[in-house]
DNA sequence: CTTATACCCACCGCGCTGGTAGGATTTCGC
DNA sequence: GCGAAATCCTACCAGCGCGGTGGGTATAAG
């Protein structure tokens, strides 16, 4: 399993509050209770997404939560690296982490021996950081609205 | 973490087969001496890869495992697939598996609701898939030779 | 002051991963 | 044929991370 439910409910949660108007904040029950995701486990996951100033917060009675920034400037790569904690295809790849968020092997004195697979891992994590990156939370947003509507075909 | 130690032992195995002669087998002891792994324990990892018809075996003394290919013709999606079972990134990508080890998310008659994530799990499974099925074993192993005998300056 | 909410922390069961133990079976060299 | 070297098979086990729960505090609206 490539991703935990981590990474399911905080996105799912973002498209969520990517659905609502911007100028109010949507409370967290509200979320649980639209999505049917556990009210509890739900905060620790967006405490992760405010942490890495995806989402702000309101406190008190009619508080709750908003995107920090339009859905079209949220990107996947952020997002995930946020939730997950890092994208480490193995555990030799140790949190060193780059401006990209790349990781890097930490078998790098091995002379090779013992690790001639991180050419191959490190293939798949730049891969996998670009098609996160490449996807936006508007894009998500999106799908799903058409999902529940069909009526406007998708335009290309 | 992406991967097991599964496909970390199983790549550096077909490794070390790829650096021998292909005309004899060689014992898993060695293997696990050169590369500095349990031997109970790979013993389980190559199983799997003679499962998928990646090695073949000789049983008795002076025994071991060959490629059951050229290493030009074993590419990383089937190595990988053979050793970690699925390349599902997500609990609800059931094992619906397509001719190319791609696999489906199951919350198809969800009306979306729930699932919106499908589309970006997706597109990162099939991004992995590429990336993989783009990788052969000669290149690993033509890697690794050159960082442990860096005389020969990389060609392009 | 009450209520609705964010925020924080400690706990817990379960499954899977990584690893071990022991034995059965096949084959080569002598 | 005997023993050694190897593949093969199955059961077992500790540790850990994931998914989830509970309880309690702080803060803001009415």
């Amino acid at each position: 399993m490539f991703f935990t439910t981590k990474a399911e409910y905080g996105v799912r949660l973002l498209i969520e509050l990517g659905r609502q108007p911007q100028d109010q904040p949507v409370s967290l029950k509200a979320i649980a209770d639209a999505e049917g995701l556990p009210l509890a486990y739900l905060e620790r996951i967006v405490a992760l997404l405010k942490r890495a100033d995806l989402v702000e917060s309101k406190r008190g009675a009619h508080g709750g939560y908003h995107l920090a920034r339009l859905p079209e400037h949220i990107a996947m790569d952020e997002v995930v690296l946020a939730l997950e904690g890092s994208l480490a295809p193995m555990e030799c790849f140790v949190d060193d982490r780059n401006d990209d968020g790349r990781v890097l092997c930490s078998h790098h004195d091995d002379s090779g021996r013992g690790c001639a697979t991180k050419l191959l891992w490190t293939r798949v994590q730049v891969g996998v950081l670009k098609t996160l990156a490449h996807t936006t939370l508007a894009e998500l947003v999106d799908f799903q609205t058409r999902q529940l509507h069909p009526k406007t075909p998708t335009p290309a």
